[in-house]
DNA sequence: GTCTATAAATGGATAGAC
DNA sequence: GTCTATCCATTTATAGAC
């Protein structure tokens, strides 16, 4: 039987990393303190660390957090369809991921954060989502690490374009189906 | 005739700038106090007041002198060749540029830093870049505003990977070939 | 122009009572 | 598990002497 103890921890913690999400979303990154996070949910700042064990613990589980919320959204993709239709669902799934939340995009994609590395545990969680979009190419005969880097290449200017030079609008965000055409025509020969 | 007094003010200037941004580049864009900017000019904090508003104002000032060094080499870009051979020359030059300093990186193509926006003054400079690579796609042929918003992402996606990802190496960069000859061959179209 | 002194606020983190 | 109290460090910024 499942400890309720356990349980209620858990959903502690995860009511934490929801507050420090929401705070990042309207302060920047970095832009929190744990005295503000600890207020969102109710606490005073030293309560978290029944919870994690500082600053730098959080952003590790938000680190994490971020990766498994990807991994989930690219593994129920449908694999169906040709090279374009499967890439164009890839590269929106990817845009609109960090497009809804720059924050997030800096906490996984960049490094914002000085002196924050992520844990091995949670870095396995980023080569996860790797592994599974590598498989897609392999699916669509693209075996060479080049093409996946170029892609992920080619998603990532995109999505950081429209973040910190258009927020809120659309303009390269528009400009999946030109870059999804542009790489499909050029790497879509049996040199894969 | 030159004022002596503000020759050597605006050389305490650049020397307070240059502190800064060695400090970014080891310690993080945001991982660095006045007071360690002063020590390494061998002054006190509050002199720093002399020279600038305060802390964003050194980032506003970073801000301008990155896009203008970056002005300065798109300037002296040599503009022959054919559209293979003057995209390459820019995009490598574009990506020497922010891989070699990843800070820089930061302050000029994210919004990494709470709080803090570029002055008018600033956001023009960075402006005139983006109209200086307009030039050159158009005397390329490529007219389209898409082109060249594609061009950027393609090339901050190279040069985003290439630092967060293989920090030191050539993952990224040395894919520039592989994404001049994709982005040539789908867009040097009578379509520009 | 540079300094000392200090304000005034904020930060992460810990000790120990309850 | 949560709190109060507090430590201790740090930060940006200002006042005013020199």
């Amino acid at each position: 039987m499942p400890d309720r103890r356990a349980q209620r921890h858990e959903d502690t913690r995860q009511e934490i990393l929801a507050a420090a999400w929401s705070l990042a979303r309207t302060q920047g990154l970095t832009g929190w303190s744990l005295r503000e996070v600890a207020a969102e949910v109710g606490m005073r700042a030293p309560s978290l660390y029944v919870y994690f064990d500082g600053k730098d613990a959080i952003y590790d589980a938000m680190f994490a957090q971020g990766y498994r919320q990807l991994l989930a959204r690219v593994e129920v993709e449908d694999p169906s369809g040709d090279a374009r239709d499967i890439l164009t669902r890839v590269a929106t799934l990817f845009l609109d991921f960090f497009v809804a939340d720059p924050a997030r995009h800096q906490l996984l994609f960049l490094r914002v954060i000085p002196g924050f590395t992520p844990s091995d545990a949670s870095f396995a969680v980023a080569q996860e989502v790797l592994d599974r979009l590598r498989e897609v190419f392999v699916t669509l005969g693209l075996e060479r690490d080049e093409s996946v880097d170029l892609w992920t290449a080619l998603v990532t200017g995109l999505a950081t374009q429209q973040v910190s030079n258009d927020p809120g609008g659309d303009r390269w965000t528009r400009l999946i189906g030109p870059a999804v055409d542009m790489f499909v025509s050029a790497r879509s020969a049996p040199d894969g």
